[in-house]
DNA sequence: TGAGAGAATTGATTGAAATCAAGTCCTGAT
DNA sequence: ATCAGGACTTGATTTCAATCAATTCTCTCA
């Protein structure tokens, strides 16, 4: 990859906020050595990048597009792990701890990835710390994720679930606008939830008693505390109103 | 800390297997940097080392004892994340994200546990790329555990997550010795995999139906083959009979 | 414009685990 | 040895999400 292609894509990686940069702070040396060896890739929605039990070759940068991890068991259920778009990397964890992946990651919507093999990431975690604390970080995101999607999974009602992860979406998204589109099949968030398509359906139905419209992918809010009552620490953590006094349902 | 301090209670973090280990790999120089920078508490069970909420000034490194983390949901409901025995450490992700704690660590036995200071572990990184590798595994390694509690939680009847427990309990202690015990109370496992404890009571009576002796905290298999109906990929990962063709039920 | 396929919704039924409620067992203290 | 309290087990009942089944909706493509 030459340094004018790299200008051209990597501008929205310096400017992202929330998730934690692989890139961030490194020097152009660094940038440089990273990206004459990877390679960056097109992918037709469907196609499943990688399967559970694979031996994992690259870290996977999500440059544009969708794509979703899983795992499938014994009798062909399966729970999505995470829901990745622009900006989100995958595999870095498992690059780490080497041997077989224990997730399948599948492309869920044409995608371009930049891929950065296994061998140098491993490398160049020694070499770099700057690019050593960039992977902790992202890392350890990763397992606070997985960790407040088991609390969700075993403590909460699907309905609980489905408001924690609409005010989430909210919340991500500054918690500014009064309504944002689900961006996945309702199939694949149900699944990432722990729950049936139906069971999801039905629930969303039962939210629109709450001042929450729900139009095909499309969620508007009748006022911006509509979602609150689903709150907890985790999301208020990341709420710009949090402590403010105008959420009624703060209490954080 | 002393030097000499060190060489009483380090040795057992030398030998371990299984778990990356923090201090794998270090020269000496920089354990004794960690050393000096470091204390070791004593505590009885049952205190609460860790709210959910609250801000984590150090990496815990459980040296002996037993503790668990766990979240509360806001009606009181708990599930059990981790159960650590001596040697694991907790809160490592959470000192490198910042913030507030995801979850709660109780000492469920008495414990002694080496505490290291947020702000030198996140220092200490930066300046040591062995360090910063060896909390990358651990992370990534929780990280892995984290997702296989998901899966297990979602896809699979209490009776299979109960079967697949036993089975990595028993290849965690090399899969040779046809008994082993129960290191934590039945029902913090119920809450580890996602249950109450009438249904693992059920479902630890149903399971004598297949070879497994259950006496109170004991667990006997009639033969070494008894569990491994219950296996699976992370499984087949770290079990020394894997691929040897001894085992029936073994695809992998 | 319409056909067809996949996605999503809706309804009826079922089943498994949670809950509620006694009981038993075990351990450690007096 | 007895007692008390906690851990665990067992039983009866309820509940709620999964399942099964049938539409409806919404695309895309001819």
């Amino acid at each position: 990859m030459t340094d004018l292609e790299t200008e051209v894509w990597f501008p929205p990686f310096l400017s992202g906020k929330g998730e934690p940069r692989l890139f961030q702070g490194l020097d152009k040396p660094a940038l440089q050595d990273i990206f004459t060896h990877s390679v960056v890739k097109e992918y037709e929605g469907g196609k499943l990048l990688v399967q559970q039990g694979d031996d994992v070759m690259c870290v996977y940068i999500l440059l544009k597009g969708h794509l979703r991890t899983f795992r499938t068991g014994k009798d062909g259920d399966e729970v999505t792990l995470r829901m990745l778009k622009a900006g989100n990397s995958c595999m870095a964890a498992t690059v780490f701890m080497g041997g077989a992946s224990p997730v399948a990651v599948e492309v869920t919507s044409a995608s371009q990835i930049l891929e950065i093999p296994a061998g140098f990431v491993k490398n160049f975690v020694l070499k770099d710390n700057q690019f050593a604390q960039n992977m902790l970080k992202i890392v350890a995101r990763h397992y606070e994720y997985a960790i407040s999607q088991v609390d969700s999974i075993s403590i909460k009602t699907p309905f609980q679930r489905i408001g924690h992860y609409l005010l989430q979406k909210h919340v991500e998204q500054g918690a500014n606008s009064m309504s944002f589109e689900l961006d996945f099949k309702k199939a694949i968030i149900a699944s990432h939830l722990g729950m049936t398509p139906e069971t999801f359906s039905r629930a969303l139905k039962k939210i629109q008693t709450m001042g929450i419209i729900v139009e095909g992918n499309k969620i508007r809010m009748s006022d911006a505390f509509a979602l609150c009552h689903f709150c907890d620490l985790d999301i208020a953590q990341n709420c710009p109103q949090a402590g403010s006094g105008h959420c009624p349902d703060c209490h954080f």
